[in-house]
This record gives structure tokens, sequence and C-alpha cells, in this order.
DNA sequence: GCCATACGTTAACGCTCATTAACGTTCTCG
DNA sequence: CGAGAACGTTAATGAGCGTTAACGTATGGC
């Protein structure tokens, strides 16, 4: 397979407005004549680009994940052993994705299970890769988390990182610097938090019922 | 029309198993044949309860929205003043739905688009209410945090409030009360730390291209 | 006893939609 | 030129699915 970057070409383009619409209305809720408008041609002649609808949205999950793990690990790699500074670099490159591929981020947790088998394993063996990755920083940051802890709060993170979709139209909120660092600073505090055992008058749970 | 509490009642039993199927496979991805079946009636058998598939879904998010905000207008009514205590206690009370109702908690931001224009339109705006609620409470508690970041922080807060979902299957980390109270600091440390602008060292927003 | 209501059933109907068939049109390269 | 890849088009096909029709059956009050 030959990997190249020249140009914006046809597939790509079906990609990106395929990943909107899937977004804005669900695999089910989109039909390939949508898609294949969105692009400037009509229908079936997607199939001169991909096997079938479902082919799409594989290859968009299975981009994204390995986009998250590529540019994880790459951070991982390029520390210098600092742990806090390890995971200040994974939130702000995971916060750079958030803002930048909103529509991305909202299918990563919302279509998964629209694929085959094959592929859904593969995307969430990705995925589970991802966060072990971010459980390990976050322990070595942070030593007296307990593992499980660890775990649950970098999922309860992620939930608060890829809350970007949320923030309105893009323009408003997101796009804006000042977004981007306010979301470290929850991300950074919600983990320091997590390790404080002692948070003073804090009840803890709420009575279930 | 009369309000009973009475007993679970097949129209309920046909909103929980939907509610249940939604969140699983997603509004498109489960028939009316599956949603009777997972009552022990089949197919069409529904209309006698629900005038169209939509109506259940839109029952489900209204239903879920006007508990939030009543819950949340609640805790406010019953706030003796301190704002620290009625912010822990709209967590609490956040934290208690999601760990609960886990399969409306993924309806409840994920299919609000299939809903006929005029529910929408509710369901949004009981949304934003409650959004309201929080945000005037979070800047009670933390008067230096400007208006738009606070709005920011109470949305990415519920994006990891309604992580409970990706905490794997119930039992593992879901039901225990850690789980409730770790919940509770992430969420107390996101909007400490929203409020503190000099964070240290945190470099702040990530380089977009 | 009997009619009305509540609650189900199975068999169409009709529409949507992914996929395939059959048929052009460039564009390139030998 | 002229063959053949690359890329599209419109028309059919066929399955899935929400909804409606037409038809039971128990139940409970008059």
């Amino acid at each position: 397979m030959t990997t190249r970057t020249d140009a914006p070409t046809r597939r790509e383009q079906i990609l990106r407005e395929a990943a909107r619409l899937f977004a804005e209305r669900g695999f089910h809720g989109v039909g390939v004549d949508e898609i294949g408008a969105a692009v400037g041609i009509s229908g079936p002649g997607l199939y001169r680009h991909f096997p079938g609808k479902d082919a799409m949205l594989a290859e968009l999950l299975v981009g994204i994940s390995e986009r998250l793990l590529d540019g994880g690990r790459r951070r991982v790699a390029e520390s210098d052993g600092d742990p806090e500074a390890l995971l200040s670099a994974l939130i702000d490159g995971h916060i750079d994705f958030a803002l930048h591929d909103r529509a991305l981020i909202t299918l990563h947790d919302r279509e998964l299970d629209r694929l085959r088998e094959t592929d859904r394993k593969l995307v969430r063996q990705l995925q589970r890769q991802y966060v072990e990755l971010w459980v390990e920083a976050v322990r070595r940051a942070y030593p007296s988390l307990a593992e499980p802890d660890a775990r649950a709060a970098v999922h309860a993170v992620f939930g608060l990182l890829n809350s970007t979709p949320h923030l309105g139209p893009a323009g408003t909120l997101v796009g804006r610097p000042a977004t981007g660092a306010l979301l470290h600073r929850l991300a950074r505090g919600a983990f320091a938090a997590a390790a404080h055992e002692d948070s003073g008058d804090a009840p803890g749970a709420p009575a279930a019922d």
C-alpha cells in the first residue's frame, strides 16, 4: 500500500464529508446518496472508492484510533522523564484533536457498535492501548492513585475533553485558544483532585435509591 | 390525564426496554419488533401504547430532561445559601442519575436530533435551563470565573460525569460507592482548577494548525 | 347477557435505502 | 489512433422496517 500525503483526493473528501454527516445524524441516519451529494457525485458513485458504507465508517474509526494512539506514543517517546510534563503533553494532544476534529470525536464513542466484528475488535484494541498509555502516565504523575481509580479518572477526563461538540457551533467557544487552555486546566484539576483522598467536607457518594 | 405511580405498568416496561435498546444500538438501529419482543409482545402491539416509535424516544428524552431539571431546582430551593454546598449537591444529584440510569444518560446527548422539531425544541429548552442553573451555581461558588468559561466548564464537567457508560459493564466500576465519590472529587477538582488562572507551569492552549 | 374497552395477534402496504447492473465519458499512454 | 483504466451516471433489485388493517379475546360494569 502507498501512503500518500500529496493532495486532498476524492477519497479523502468523501471520508471528511461522511464523518461530518455521520456525526450529525448517525450512521443509520445518513444515506449514501447524501454522502455522494456532499462531494458532488451522486449515490452509487461512491462504490468506485469504497466497497460499501460500512467500510467508510470502519476506515474513519480505525484512522481516529490510530492517530490518537500514535500521537500518545510519540509524546511518551519524546518525554524527558518528567511525569507532570508528559501528562500535560498528552492532555494537549488530546485537546488539539478534540478541538480540531469534533466530528471524529463524536463518532469515536458513538458509532463503534455499527462496525463489523473484526473492525470493532481492532478499534477497541487501539482504544484500550491508548487508555493504558494514559493510565500509566497518570499513575506516574500521581503514585498515590490506585489503578482502578486511575482508570476511571482517565475515562472521565476523556469525557471531559471530548465535550467539545457540546460547546455550541464552532466559533463561539471552540477555536479560540482560551478554550484549549481552560480544558487543560479542567483536566489537570480533575486528576489532581482524584489523588487527594482527603478532600475536606466533600460528602462523597450520593445515596442510591 | 392521570399520573399513577402505582406499579410498573406495561407502558413503563416498554419505555425501560426501549431506552436500553436505543442506547445499545441507536434509535435507527432498533426495530419495533425488537422492542416488542423485549417486553413479551410482538411488533405492532406497541401501537396500543404509543402512537409511534418516535413518541417513545420523545417521552424518554423529555422525561430525562425534566427529571434532571426538577432535581436541580429542588436542590437549589433546598440550598441554605452556601454556594459550595449547593454545587456539591448538584454534582451528587447528577452522579446519582448517571450511575443509576446509564442508558438514559447515553440517549440524552446522542439521539436528540432524531426528535420531531417540536419535541427537540422542548428538550433543548429544558437542557438549557439545567445548564443555566449549574452555571449560576458555579459562578456563585467561583466568582472569579468569567461567564463563558463557567459555561464551558459546566459542559465539560457534564461530559466527565456522563462518562459512566464508558466505565465498562455494570459491577466492575459502576455500582460501588467509591466510584461516585471519585467522580465527585474529579468534578470539584475541575471546577476549582478552572477558577485558578495562574496554574503555574501548565503551558495552556495547544497549537492548532 | 352484552356491549365497550383494553390489549394482542398476524398479514399486508409502502417507503427507504444499500447494493448491483448496464451503460457512458474522459484521459493517458503505447 | 485506440485500448483500457479511472470515474460517473441512471435504472433496477431486494431486503428491512415503520405503520396500518383486519381480526381475536378477556374483562368489567350496566
